[in-house]
DNA sequence: TGCCGCTATTCTGCGTTACTATGTACCGGT
DNA sequence: ACCGGTACATAGTAACGCAGAATAGCGGCA
């Protein structure tokens, strides 16, 4: 499983910020919630310190009731042309895989 | 893509390998017919030794008309067993993805 | 006041994997 | 004797997720 998500992590985090603003705590407690039970939280956090440097989010601290300030993440256009573009790789290998599984070439 | 391939290319190439015993440069040209065109062929030979170390697949060594000895692998008991498995996750995957893109939670 | 527990973030070292690039070997045709 | 296609192999590099631990801020409780 582990080295299934490498790569598709990224795509998955990047579409959940395209619902809507989070930051990384409320992120990692969303997967938990869709089944990635077993995603450390350090791996969300490493996650969304290369997609900011890669310019695709914008960030926005924000005071928290119960903790340290939050830092909330917000997909900006170049985010959602790469968002775009890793859906159509994921469709190009379902495909392969939709074939693959249903046993003919 | 490439990011994405991780894990997933193991299963394409287990699966490839369950419909018929085949060799590595064999494997090569269909995952390029298939519209993989640029895995290297390096990658292939490196994943076929991991999974033949692992014992998924048996090894039989073929002589061929026009060039080396071919090594042909085919899948074994457990090999199919880790296919299986490998389809499992890739379902979970696909339907959280889905889900995702279907503009849903 | 001091300690615990929860929320929230950060960092380091590690193992796995795919890519690039290169090298080796064997064969048939000219 | 050489060349191109076949077939396999390996060394080095980079990306990514994981485990584990550390830190920070706040509220509640004794």
């Amino acid at each position: 499983m582990t080295e299934m998500l490498k790569g598709t992590l990224e795509g998955i985090v990047l579409a959940i910020l395209s619902l809507r603003p989070e930051y990384g705590y409320e992120i990692t407690a969303r997967l938990r919630e869709m089944g990635f039970t077993d995603i450390a939280e350090g791996t969300v956090y490493a996650l969304l310190v290369r997609i900011e440097q890669r310019g695709l989010v914008g960030v926005e601290k924000v005071p928290s009731e119960k903790g340290p300030p939050r830092k909330v993440y917000s997909l900006n256009a170049q985010g959602q042309a790469y968002l775009e573009e890793f859906w159509r790789t994921w469709s190009f290998l379902t495909e392969r895989l939709d074939q693959l599984q249903k046993g003919g070439r």
